[in-house]
DNA sequence: ACCGACTGTCACGGTAGCGTCACAATTCAT
DNA sequence: ATGAATTGTGACGCTACCGTGACAGTCGGT
């Protein structure tokens, strides 16, 4: 599950050393030096994750993590707290203003991933690598194979990733829009009708195995991925 | 899992009581009192894990973290440091030096074995020392040997270790970065297309057996090796 | 000191997969 | 039934990705 973290810390070591370790996880660390940056950074490219430094020069953490809440648009993104050792009276504080976890610095890699994947788990529960299975379609996700009826399918990485959300999603209507923001991912800029393109080569790759009815098209609206 | 572990500690109690604790765990530990005598002894009997003490005569853990981090073949063994709590201040710049956990002086046995069996867990599950055979192909990580259709082959240090991890990790995609995690070190800093050069020569290196065809790429994911 | 083995990086070329368009086919409202 | 809206389908250039060969640097052994 790799996902797009910002990193609010104005300690340039320690904002590099966290990136490093993000990334070494799988993820995609941006970064921000102090509140105001992390604003911009946040309504530009929301990230799936931000962790801020307690401690910041100018806007507080505790000010950013409220600024976050109060944007609806924002108000979903879960908040990582870095604190210094020094208080716990203050973590009650800080869980009010509504971040979603805590680490005191100074925290190994590991603790840092383990929180980070405990938040994303809660928040998104979708989507992972286990193996899918529907009706006689099946997907896995590790060998990165899959097969209807047993006979192999070969699909091309967009073809795949889109065949993997819908049986994740099955049996729901997914517009265009939401098929972009999940497959594609919600910063690229594509045109809606290349979804039903890529349908279309689904549907092909899946025509062998008569496994190409399972994609429905639901007029006016999108695609389902159905057993029945 | 059993491993061969090397304790770092000048001093002669503590190390004694490490050395005593990973055996009762069913580890073969090794012993140095500086870094100069580490250094001799991980380049003749490469451990499987390193345990470090921050504070050494001389050479200090963390010099020691650099060198065999700087070291070829030394460098994917993982180390984990043992800090005094006063040091504590020390981790983050510690973690940038190459050690792949922490632990605090006093620790208990149970920490320790903890700690050392999710770096060894992490590093690479499952990588044994048994005899791997996958289809005609056959690899001794014992006697450094390879064979395919009971044909010698022969490889370099890298492509060994890297045919080694897609043995034991079979039929599963691995991305260039984990496969940089798992065969090189995750503190190595290689270009990601160096993957695909080792790929190539383990390929060519199988190829006179006709199994280079094992060695799948699965296009914008990474690679995979399988038996069909 | 020389040589050979091994490694990491680069550059070049081929191509699979992608996004877009144009047009055909289908569905819906009037 | 007819036109408008929506979706299916084939084709086409373009890009990113991967295979491949070459090359320089490093290290160890003779």
């Amino acid at each position: 599950m790799p996902a797009t973290i910002l990193v609010v810390e104005d300690e340039p070591a320690i904002q590099e050393l966290i990136a490093y370790n993000l990334k070494q996880a799988g993820h995609q660390p941006l970064r921000a030096d102090n509140a105001e940056q992390a604003v911009n950074l946040v309504s530009n490219a929301l990230p799936d994750l931000i962790l801020v430094d307690w401690m910041l020069p100018g806007m507080s953490g505790i000010d950013l993590a409220r600024r976050l809440r109060g944007d609806r648009r924002t108000r979903a993104v879960p908040i990582i707290m870095l604190t210094a050792r020094s208080e716990e009276q203050d973590k009650l504080l800080g869980l009010d203003t509504g971040a979603d976890d805590y680490i005191t610095k100074p925290f190994s890699p590991r603790e840092l991933n383990a929180r980070i994947k405990a938040v994303l788990r809660r928040r998104a529960p979708q989507m992972t690598d286990d193996v899918s299975q529907l009706g006689a379609l099946r997907l896995d996700p590790a060998s990165h194979r899959v097969t209807g009826n047993d006979e192999p399918i070969d699909l091309g990485p967009t073809e795949f990733r889109l065949l993997h959300f819908l049986m994740t999603h099955a049996e729901r209507v997914h517009t265009r829009t939401q098929l972009l923001d999940q497959v594609w991912g919600d910063h690229v800029f594509v045109e809606e009708r290349t979804v039903d393109v890529h349908i279309r080569r689904l549907r092909k790759a899946l025509e062998p195995s008569g496994l190409d009815r399972m994609i429905q098209t639901v007029r006016g609206t999108g695609y389902r991925l159905s057993a029945g």
